[in-house]
DNA sequence: GTGCGTATTCTTTTT
DNA sequence: GAATACGCAC
């Protein structure tokens, strides 16, 4: 098809190409064999892709089917579907909008049986495999060689993700390096079990689905001649495996004449790729950034847009976005710019402890929402997970509505991962670890010994673990363990067969629930939860009782859903809250999962050395990098409002430690932070003159907060580092009290606050705290061991 | 085999 | 501080 013979009807150009400028129009009608859009943050590019996508099925130059469309997160995908639905309508449906793992699933289960699996594989998350890597490293004894299964998870994870496999990293591993052998025999060990267990893990789901492509070339030709034009959304996470999945699928498709001759037969699919390389925040899973950096070598004639123009933020919070994201050497400059005027400052917190930073944001929340914002327009945004709980502790106190995205998630509940495993191990009996989990579970009364015996029953008789429990009274077990076996087989075997009947019909989709609570009850599953006197197990029961719920809606999504069908969307799909959710509620969350979202309001937290950037990642290469560009994402999803925010104290391992402000608020121009309350308020000595909080200098108190603007023209001279400029803050060398003694009652001076009465002591060592009403200043909460006071 | 108490380790980010 | 690991008693 061409554009000769469909050309775009002057209606649907109107329509699609209406408000967008010139570039993105550009990047809706291009046609060629690849096209790069840049995209800097709010630049429109959802916007962007689906008219791009509706433009191509308009013009009729595409069938639906020949479309894929790659995002990252199935709530992207989700997101991209409606919206090309409500342009196009229902001819959206027979597109593949999906992420590369649920696209590489749906591939896998077509082809499985071409090498070795079946249908019904079991997709093993990474607390999956990290269980079976526990057994391997404990079989193989890899401890004692400072192997540990994390440790082995990880590197197996990195180079599957650069599609090596045991073999081929054995050929250049040293091999006389006994930890390095080991860690060869456990990864080939790892990947005999997934295969005997007819499961992939995540990594695989790309991997193997390149390897299938590789070695069947007649099965990719299939996919190279269905998919005509592919586009990836977020191509900078993209990792080498997945990259080469695209390559494969971009190839064009030759087909071999009589003679031998190789002629093409069809030309390569379009390939349209959207990223940002100052939002790549994945290189710790495999992300190449190359990918995009060089894609205009690795698709000569590849045509580039982009986009610079943001609708989304006010300038002052893209010029702290830019001023930021310029601080990364070696990336191209881009300067987003906007057309909505200045916008408020963006306003600056610094807390006592992480609850006092908390307490701001609830604070502010409830001033946001009076002022109008609704709730679920604001979020609060945090790097690593144990952040969330401060905040929630004082949200439920201060009544906030609030949801928490991603985290500890519905799925990773031990009580619903039990639940499942009984469903695998029905859907799926090969998969011997979901077998050996619900073995005692409930209590049966088989323990490892027992489990060992089953195992080798098993392998004497070669028969699969799960088949071996048919056979409970030929192990030479007590009666009452072969009746607990009898009993689990039994079990298993009905709801066998109401999820794949003996008539060998397709079991209508409403099985999977009448197979779950077969299992549960029958199991006695429900009833030792119901039985137990632990308050914990009654809220088990309750989610146990809305995964149910979860099959009854899954039934009604899809009238033609397997049990198959089912554990895939679970294990692929990890949050139960999508985006319709219109419960009105403040949004919580990792800055890697803010990714693509946008709201009004909102806060980021804990902008502290350590936390962000990550004390991990100041080691690794790249590292602090990335950070950056992690912050930049999460000050690029602001609107209106932009909140940045500190402790000077943190609680982690249960231990209070001094934090100190991030490298990274000092690379924000000065003029545009509003300072509440800066770091410098709360512990440093700051300037020469006493500053009481009430009694500012013009210009307030946080000019000595960021960096002035650097001169024009950009200069040789080295930028002022964190040691110049915050004596004692960014450093180790906080001002140190020592053992100076406190106690309610005391009159003591503060450097900024002036004279003030102790009212109470809390906390311990070096990390006690005053609580002083100051004269002028009022009521403050001080950290003894850094307040730059002296008893009177 | 199970249950309980104590010691130890741990936390980056996710499909 | 929590989750897991290990040791010991029943």
């Amino acid at each position: 098809m061409t554009d000769a013979l469909f050309p775009l009807s002057a209606a649907a150009d109107d329509d699609l190409l209406k408000g967008l400028n010139p570039p993105q129009r550009e990047a809706v009608e291009y046609r060629g064999p690849a096209l790069l859009i840049v995209a800097g943050a709010g630049s429109g590019k959802t916007r962007v892709l689906t008219h791009r996508i509706a433009s191509l099925l308009r013009s009729r130059e595409a069938w639906p089917s020949q479309i894929l469309a790659i995002t990252f997160t199935n709530k992207a995908a989700g997101e991209m579907r409606e919206r090309v639905e409500q342009i196009v309508g229902d001819s959206a449906r027979g597109m593949w909008i999906s992420t590369f793992h649920s696209a590489c699933v749906r591939i896998l289960r077509r082809e499985a049986e071409q090498f070795g699996f079946t249908k019904a594989f079991t997709i093993y998350d990474s607390g999956d495999s990290r269980a079976l890597l526990k057994r391997l490293v404990r079989e193989r004894e890899a401890d004692a060689l400072g192997l540990t299964p994390a440790g082995v998870q990880s590197r197996i994870s990195k180079l599957k993700n650069e599609l090596a496999d045991a073999e081929s990293y054995a050929r250049d591993a040293n091999m006389n390096d006994p930890a390095e052998r080991k860690f060869v025999e456990i990864f080939g060990d790892y990947q005999r079990e997934l295969q005997k267990a007819n499961a992939f893990d995540f990594d695989d789901l790309i991997a193997q689905t390149v390897f299938l492509f590789r070695a069947f070339p007649h099965v990719a030709d299939v996919y190279r001649k269905r998919f005509r034009h592919i586009l990836v959304d977020e191509y900078q996470d993209t990792n080498h495996a997945q990259y080469q999945l695209i390559r494969e699928l971009t190839r064009p498709v030759q087909a071999e004449a009589a003679g031998g001759m190789v002629f093409e037969d069809e030309p390569a699919a379009s390939l349209t790729v959207v990223g940002d390389s100052d939002q790549s925040i994945y290189a710790f899973r495999g992300a190449d950034i190359r990918n995009i950096t060089e894609f205009e070598r690795d698709f000569p004639g590849a045509k580039v847009v982009l986009l610079e123009q943001n609708y989304r933020s006010s300038q002052n919070i893209l010029d702290a976005a830019n001023a930021v994201i310029r601080n990364n050497f070696d990336r191209k400059d881009k300067r987003l710019w906007s057309d909505q005027g200045e916008g408020e400052k963006i306003v600056g917190f610094t807390g006592y402890s992480q609850h006092d930073e908390a307490q701001f944001v609830a604070d502010e929340i409830e001033k946001l929402r009076r002022s109008g914002i609704d709730y679920q327009q604001m979020a609060v945004f945090y790097r690593t997970n144990s952040q969330s709980r401060a905040l929630e502790e004082i949200f439920i106190r201060a009544a906030v509505p609030y949801k928490i995205m991603g985290g500890t998630k519905f799925y990773d509940r031990a009580e619903i991962k039990d639940a499942l495993a009984y469903l695998v191990a029905v859907a799926n009996p090969a998969d011997e670890m979901a077998v050996r989990r619900i073995l005692n579970k409930p209590k049966r009364g088989i323990g490892d010994v027992t489990e060992t015996t089953i195992a080798r029953f098993a392998a004497d008789n070669g028969l699969s673990f799960r088949d071996a429990l048919a056979h409970p009274a030929e192990m030479g077990l007590g009666p009452k363990l072969q009746k607990a076996i009898a009993q689990l087989d039994e079990v298993l075997r009905e709801a066998s067969g109401i999820l794949f009947p003996a008539s060998g019909e397709q079991a209508p989709s409403s099985a999977v629930t009448e197979g779950l609570q077969v299992l549960l009850n029958k199991s006695g599953y429900l009833d030792a939860l119901r039985m137990s006197r632990d308050p914990q197990d009654e809220a088990r029961v309750e989610n146990l009782d809305e995964l149910v719920a979860v099959t009854r809606e899954f039934a009604r999504n899809n009238p033609e859903g397997t049990i198959v069908d089912f554990l895939t969307e679970v294990a692929l799909v990890a949050d139960t809250d999508d985006l319709d959710d219109e419960s009105g509620a403040v949004s919580l969350m990792t800055l890697h999962t803010a990714k693509g979202l946008e709201f009004d309001a909102v806060f980021v937290t804990g902008v502290e050395e350590d936390l962000i950037p990550h004390r991990i990642s100041a080691g690794e290469p790249g590292g602090p990098q990335e950070e950056r560009r992690l912050f930049y994402v999460g000050i690029t999803r602001a609107r209106k409002r932009l909140y940045l925010s500190l402790a000077m104290t943190r609680a982690q391992f249960g231990e209070v430690t001094v934090a100190m402000p991030s490298r990274f608020l000092q690379e924000i121009p000065a003029a545009l932070i509003d300072w509440k309350q800066s770091p410098g308020d709360v512990n440093s000595r700051g300037g020469t003159q006493s500053r009481a909080l009430n009694a500012r200098r013009p210009g307030g108190s946080s000019d000595r907060w960021g960096v002035k603007p650097l001169p024009a023209g950009g200069g040789l001279k080295p930028k002022s580092t964190a040691m110049d400029r915050f004596p004692g803050l960014v450093t180790n060398k906080v001002r140190d009290n020592g053992d100076l003694e406190l106690a309610a009652g005391d009159r003591i001076r503060h450097d900024d606050f002036g004279e003030g009465t102790v009212d109470a002591i809390t906390g311990e060592g070096a990390k006690r705290i005053a609580h002083v009403r100051f004269d002028e200043a009022g009521a403050k909460k001080l950290l003894i061991k850094v307040a730059p006071i002296a008893k009177l």
